[in-house]
DNA sequence: CTAGACCCTTGATCTAGGTCTAGAGTCAAG
DNA sequence: CTTGACTCTAGACCTAGATCAAGGGTCTAG
């Protein structure tokens, strides 16, 4: 198989792009088990180590949380109902990212119109930004 | 003009639906002036402050950062270039939210190729989903 | 007058996801 | 053997935007 070289923290900080402060803060959240130790304390890793931020790194960047990513990496160790889970969590989140796309639509939207209606001079009175900003309703 | 009846923190709170301790922190923040106060110390205000409260929670509504919103405030009082600023601003964060859409939209289309690729059963190695965070690509 | 609702201040706490500091020990190259 | 880079721990600190607690004073209806 692939050689086991030991790893110190900071090659794998390196090679996974993250650093060092987050992978002890990821091992003490339960997201990274804890390693071997030299005699000396110094943390040892493996290759698989480096795969596993990098797949905390991809699932963050989907926008999942530290507890769902958690969550992942242990449905993704389970060979029975793993998978289904996983899928699960994914369908969950692409739904949740609907709804924040949907919700950032009218957002946007609601300050375009505004943007559009608004001359950029006058006097403050006759702005539709603030007029909308500052009226009762709602 | 309209009454001045002066109005306890409890009455404003209630009246722009946002909690008492949140007007003291939005005065200690800078977003509302101190207002005056009863000889016991209770604070006063008028029915200007509830419409400022309430265009500090529609510009938070619209995504503006407590900063941005003292900003607009500045600026709304501002006769000369106050409507200007208040445009540009606007206009900036709706660029803003463009981009945060897009990007969004693009961690959708991810995923959602994810989910579509993932038959949601069988060997945690088939799944597409994990499949594609434990690469070492990127 | 009293009970209960309301208000005051200062300062701590919370979420999420880290980041930084201090002080001490370890490792590898020259 | 020394020097400089690296690592260890425990614990404080950061952002943003509040929210809460403790301990005490005030207001008002009955």
């Amino acid at each position: 198989m692939t050689t086991q070289a030991s790893l110190t923290i900071g090659r794998i900080a390196q090679s996974a792009g993250v650093a060092i402060d987050t992978i002890r803060f990821y091992e003490r959240e339960g997201l990274l088990p804890a390693p071997r130790r030299r005699p000396s304390g110094y943390r040892e890793y493996d290759q698989a180590t480096v795969s596993r931020l990098r797949f905390i790194r991809r699932a963050k960047d989907l926008g999942f949380t530290l507890d769902e990513i958690r969550e992942l990496l242990a449905l993704s160790a389970d060979r029975h109902v793993g998978v289904e889970g996983v899928r699960e969590r994914a369908a969950a989140r692409l739904l949740a990212i609907d709804e924040r796309i949907a919700e950032l639509q009218r957002v946007r939207d609601g300050l375009s119109e505004l943007v559009d209606a608004c001359p950029g001079h006058g006097a403050p009175e006759d702005c539709p930004i603030l007029k909308a900003l500052a009226e009762p309703n709602t």
